[in-house]
DNA sequence: TTACGTCTTGAATGGCATTCAAGACAAGCA
DNA sequence: TGCTTGTCTTGAATGCCATTCAAGACGTAA
């Protein structure tokens, strides 16, 4: 239906993993890879788990470790460090949200953003652990530079097929994002949350 | 010129300190407490000044202490815990602010809003660390409560002055506020922001 | 069997917020 | 004057934390 979904959909960040090995070519001896991915994937899984229930700062790598079943230094030998196994984990959940949006691309832009906003509900204190890193961290800097062009992207194309007028795209799209990322850090009803939306998104 | 305002300004929580020493009746013998105010204050001010330069987080006690000329374990002599001396230094903050405030009172809405954004500029990391430590300190919690509380008060109060339609305007506060914040944890050109604000305030 | 990468780990290291116990200092009273 | 009592201050723990190091186990390929 349009091109620029497909585009942000297939693009690299958000496909799932970027690979964690790339020196496939040099990778010859000794491969042990296969099981490598997999044992990436459960100390993701273990961390995501603990970033969510008990939120970044208070999840330490022990406990990672552990519920990984591994010793806490092994997980250094998958990740560089904290922040990458962050990166990992917010790639996973943002991955698995966009996974799911193709389906509600057709529907009215305020449901679509209802959605966003309930999809990243769930990780709602990553939002503020991301914006603190991003001072600590290159690599979280990143990261949210390139989630934030893609949801701009994404609302941009919806709010063009939604015929709102081109000049006031720039500012609808992100009064959508202020006011989501917002609505996630300060509690309000469902009500209010629908009532809000709609007044960013009401045509002139 | 409006009773509002001056409710605001003269609440508790910002007219300077809130008294460190409640128990002023049962104080009687061996008071020396004359000092301590002025030790508690070179300590915020120290605090302060590493809060905004390198962060809450990078911010040792320690470093803290060094920098008031005391050692590290003084500080909790005079606050609880870091969170409690964050509290103070936040108040501290917002309290030189809202001092300024009222000669803004009288100028268009749209620039008093962007002086408060320019106002709480010097303090954007210690926004996100607030939104990370709400979950953590039930005090940083209801110091955030009550800040959004006078800040929504304040904005009501100047949209009615504007005209705003009545049942419109808790959506404006609401998205006034969050997209400060937006501006505040995501970089802008001043132009952007000042159509970013002027957007959110157009009349319908 | 040897050699060499891949993976794992126990044991540091240096930092952190916070606590503890001991004492210094000042004021009020005898 | 000395004694007591509360106000401050501090050196030295304590128990976390992320991260590093050095040693070795394990698989594979020659």
């Amino acid at each position: 239906m349009n091109a620029i979904q497909d585009v942000i959909l297939a693009s690299p960040l958000y496909t799932g993993q970027v690979s964690l090995n790339e020196n496939i070519y040099s990778m010859a001896k000794n491969k042990r890879h296969v099981d490598k991915e997999q044992k990436a994937e459960e100390i993701e899984l273990a961390a995501m788990e603990l970033f969510i229930d008990v939120g970044f700062d208070d999840s330490s790598m022990a406990m990672i470790a552990r519920s990984a079943n591994v010793a806490p230094n092994t997980l250094y030998w998958y990740f560089k460090n904290k922040d990458d196994l962050l990166i990992a984990v917010l790639n996973r959940l943002v991955n698995a949200s966009m996974k799911l949006y193709p389906s509600m691309m057709t529907k009215p832009l305020t449901e679509q953003t209802l959605w966003l906003l309930h999809q990243f509900k769930q990780t709602k204190g990553l939002i503020s652990t991301v914006h603190t890193r991003v001072e600590h961290s290159p690599s979280i800097a990143t990261w949210h530079d390139n989630f934030h062009r893609m949801i701009e992207m994404l609302l941009t194309a919806q709010l063009t097929i939604n015929g709102i007028q081109k000049d006031k795209i720039p500012f609808v799209a992100s009064a959508l994002t202020f006011v989501v990322e917002g609505l996630l850090s300060h509690e309000h009803t469902e009500h209010e949350e629908q009532e809000m939306i709609n007044w960013v998104l009401r045509t002139q």
